[in-house]
DNA sequence: AGCTAATAAATGAACGTTCATTCATTTTCA
DNA sequence: TGAAAATGAATGAACGTTCATTTATTAGCT
């Protein structure tokens, strides 16, 4: 047999828990914030007593690490495995993943830019590595598309960080059956940022191209 | 160097000592957030012992309580002050207005949406308010461009959120001395504001109206 | 399959610490 | 003299975490 690293498909209890725990801690981070949650309310979640929760995570600043490091990991993943399998436009492409995947993992993201004051130094190092390693998937989109005239921004950096906070701020206010689809608010989104980013000389009264 | 400059007629202590909680609790607030600060570190920065704050403050709700309801007054105050005193173009006015404010009192932002959960129900409902109103300044000016045909969004209202978490999102970077100056940054995003809602090259839906 | 040793998980109770807040007393100062 | 402000000590409650013990679960052996 292998290692006891690897689990037997029986021997799945004490997992199950440890992703109990982290979906209770997330929900809990999420609505309250990291510092105002005790172990003892993720524990009630979970259906078990605080001194379990130590068999899981050794403290509670590392469930709080466990779930940002593996959504900034996620993120980056599911970025990843979509890059090079569409024939959109990257523009296009990177907006409408932003906004579906900060819609669909809501408390992740919320967490992940909240509790970043919690983290410490090291893991926030971590954190921050990756974001910038997001960022910069943007900053390259926006500069392939300035070299071949595409688009006419004054700084490719700035834009990112413009551009990536106004699609971020969607969860704050988006809510389903709210009047708006996920699909229109995608829409929305996507033609400012294309005007946003588009050649067009100096707004107010020029003509189109 | 002993005491701080000018107590006008010495009966001002009091004032002088809430006012300096409410600063070093801002402080405080918005490095660690709020459940994460104790009464008694507010008390340190303020050179008293704890119980002397609740000759001041009734509860450590109420500190953050008067810094978020503060802000947002003095937040729309300040608009106030501004909106009919200039012949800008109302939507520069606004972008710079916000971006100048935003980074001036970067400490009192912060605060006022990343503690919103903890405030009681009828504060929040106040800061929310409050909110409202100050997004409805923006939404007002693009629905009379969009009317006269100066601007075309789709959604004055998402075109709003859009705008005002674009430009909120820039005290989390922006750092003086960063290789651009203030009026640099207000610039870039004007540009980019203005050509995300000027009329022009992506047509999505028909006319509003 | 059944038994057994080993291991993992959960318990229940406790640890020392810190928390927000209270209050009788003292100090400050107009 | 009187009121506001600060003190010093105390309150009970809640915190993260530890630990000896009990309970579940599994691997190795026959």
């Amino acid at each position: 047999m292998a290692t006891a690293a690897a689990r037997p498909a029986s021997r799945a209890k004490g997992l199950e828990t440890a992703e109990r725990v982290r979906k209770a801690a997330l929900r809990r981070f999420a609505q309250a914030g990291y510092a105002a949650v005790s172990m003892r309310e993720i524990a009630t979640d979970v259906g078990v007593r605080p001194g379990a929760l130590y068999n899981h995570f050794p403290t509670k600043q590392d469930i709080l690490k466990d779930l940002m490091l593996t959504h900034m990991a996620e993120l980056l993943g599911a970025w990843a495995a979509l890059e090079n399998s569409s024939s959109m436009d990257p523009l296009e492409r990177f907006v409408r993943f932003h906004i579906r995947y900060h819609l669909e993992r809501a408390d992740e993201v919320f967490i992940s830019y909240m509790e970043l004051r919690n983290l410490e130094p090291d893991n926030f190092e971590t954190v921050e590595t990756e974001r910038r390693r997001y960022e910069a998937v943007l900053t390259s989109i926006l500069e392939d598309g300035l070299a071949d005239g595409r688009y006419a921004v004054d700084d490719p950096k700035v834009a990112t960080r413009a551009i990536i906070a106004m699609l971020t701020g969607i969860p704050t206010w988006y809510r389903e059956g709210g009047g708006l689809s996920e699909k229109e608010v995608e829409d929305l989104y996507l033609t400012m940022v294309q005007k946003a980013v588009a050649p067009g000389s100096k707004p107010s009264r020029t003509e189109t191209g």
